[in-house]
DNA sequence: CATGAATGAGGGTTCATTCAT
DNA sequence: AATGAATGAACCCTCATTCAT
């Protein structure tokens, strides 16, 4: 109780901070001792927690996936219709922007940065195969079309979410909530209108149909959100 | 005939080998003497041709999206209806890995490490301005659904585009020809199916439609190939 | 009996540890903690016993020498003759290999190392100066040549032991107890030899004379070991 | 000609700046910014010359050890007698602290660093091999007593010579021209006593006999200096 | 006594860039 | 145009030492 910072409270702090310093100047551009400063502690604590300064950044995308994947697979746990994870599982990433855009930021930037790609291959490997589920389960209750391959659809879907966040990361666009809201719309309606048989509750609308008019996402508090 | 290597040659030979070293090591984890080395020219030689390590891989940058704009105009300029132009579009960036991996690799894992997007945003966002231009005219024509954002769209298509290609550069996909051709349907199939409204020449089986049973591709000459 | 380590003994198994530790690793190169871990007891601890790294590799110094030094003052109150003195000096100091192996290693490996030398240079150079002085009566009754200076002599005695450890420290040369003996034998034998006056005794078969072949060596429990 | 320095010329500029350092400061003490300061060369040239701070160190070693082994050679295949060839390889060691001072500090203080004895055991275990076969030709022609092993012998005629050098460096020991060449004699004596049989050419005062009283050493010149 | 988290100066090394040839 | 020796600032990391608990 009277301890101001436990040990795994210190830990986190240093992540937080670096979570910050490298959303601000880059993982390559900026120095160990810019993290430590960020986290007010000494410079060689931070090899008291990480043995190096990429495993840290390691540990900020495991950490990352592992709840973006707990968040997936919760939602595709839930039994709703294919088309409403996908949603949800759309509003869960791109809202994500807001609450941690930090975070968003380094795992936009540096996201592709090689040795960690073939490490963290397993938790985001997960994470799109649960996608990978999610529609391979609308194809068979008939509510997506059967000749796609549910790999490659997952990948269309992700890359869209990417490709969105790096949007707002870079500044390029517009992100109030109501254009995250109007984004989350627009990648489910898109995809998930792409992915459906064509007649299938079609109605001149779109995907979400009805739902979305009838207030279609009280799941809020039920999903994990994305971030710490 | 004689003359060995051009002055504009040995520009371009560094700027080759340059690619292959990014793509193997990366540009932050390369030396400057790798790539001399793997040109077979000499350490500073490279100082002629280029102000610095970066200048080399800006310019692989602006290079490649100069001839992706080129390539993007010249299928917005076909006249040809936009979920064609859709298709052509991901048929030319996506067939691109199988021609050249090693850039690709290199644009796939460097793209948005932060100073080069500030300068490249310009091609990049042409490029964008190019595909939303032909959402946009999709809708006009009544073809596409005029309640998504233009813009949007350009993102969701060019996000699924990227991961495809990321899938790829990654070995987590499949990419023997056939792959790469049934992504390149995959894409075009989703998001145009999504962005088309409900019955718009929808006759059960999605976008593409007859045109692609017909032989739909005799574009491939025409199109400007996405490389050197 | 209930006390589990007393302090005193806690002291020594840190120093048996480092030890242990610098004859494996070397001063330089090994860590504190490696010293604590091997002493099984925690990091500061060593602080509570020595002021510094240095100074644990100064105590060990400092006590062996110590030791060396009672060894050879002992020897040289003997009254016996000096040649059977430097036999028994080379034994107890060729002999502590077979005994301490590490504390030999650490000895003969850090021995010069500048700062240390400064300091222990009292210890080693009355050892140095009790050799000298069994040189000198040996020289005074005759035993030995007068027309060498005693002092060269204690060095050249002392470099030879030194070299044989160095030998078997750095597995150049066989260790087994009767090479050992030999050892002792050859390098009094020789040194004597050449120390001794033409015919002193001479009778064809070199130094330790007929005193060797009597069981010359009774003093193995007289003779202080050199080591704890 | 006009070249001030060549490449190889800087390279031995900064190994004869390194041993001044070594020599004043010690291997671990200094710094691999006091050699290039020392040498007069910017830091990282020294990374073009040597991959590491050790590797210079390593060079030091290597190239004496080479001169030594060939001085050694030479002597040995001079065809003089064992005594004789003993003493010149006394003389050319002893006499190495006046030439090189610096040089010799540096291998009596770090001869023993670990990781250079593995490697360089090759050059000294020449060197000492050599050492062993001119006692046992001392041996095969009677010179030589034949009931000690070539091998210890060696050793200890090196140590001696070792620890005289190591008087020398620590400023134990004075080094006159004369306190040199004194004992330069005596080890000479001392060990070729030792080894000699009992009475061959001994007329009383010693090993080096007659011979040295008639101007023994016209091997000056003769012999291969140790140093560069 | 005992612990081990915290400190931070200092080290070796790298490497982009320059420049004399 | 071409070379590669020379430069030196910058960086990651180590590790002896301290100190609150």
């Amino acid at each position: 109780m009277s301890e101001r910072t436990s040990s795994e409270e210190k830990r986190q702090l240093i992540l937080d901070a670096a979570v910050r310093v490298f959303a601000r100047k880059g993982y390559h551009e900026c120095r160990v001792g810019d993290i430590a400063e960020e986290a007010g502690v000494a410079y060689g604590l931070l090899y008291h927690y990480f043995s190096s300064k990429e495993e840290v950044l390691e540990t900020i995308f495991r950490d990352t996936w592992t709840m973006m994947l707990g968040a997936v697979s919760g939602i595709e746990g839930s039994g709703e219709p294919a088309p409403e994870q996908l949603r949800k599982v759309a509003a869960v990433v791109l809202r994500s922007w807001k609450r941690t855009p930090d975070l968003i930021g380094v795992l936009v930037r540096e996201i592709t940065r090689s040795p960690h790609l073939q490490d963290e291959t397993k938790e985001i490997g997960e994470a799109f195969a649960a996608l990978e589920r999610i529609v391979s389960r609308g194809q068979e209750v008939g509510t997506f079309r059967a000749d796609l391959e549910p790999r490659l659809c997952s990948i269309i879907f992700y890359g869209a979410l990417e490709e969105l966040l790096t949007g707002w990361v870079l500044g390029q666009l517009p992100d109030e909530d109501e254009d995250v809201e109007r984004a989350i719309r627009t990648v489910a309606t898109v995809v998930c209108g792409g992915l459906m048989v064509a007649d299938a509750g079609r109605d001149g609308d779109g995907v979400p149909g009805k739902a979305e008019k009838e207030g279609f996402e009280p799941s809020k508090e039920v999903v994990t959100p994305l971030t710490p």
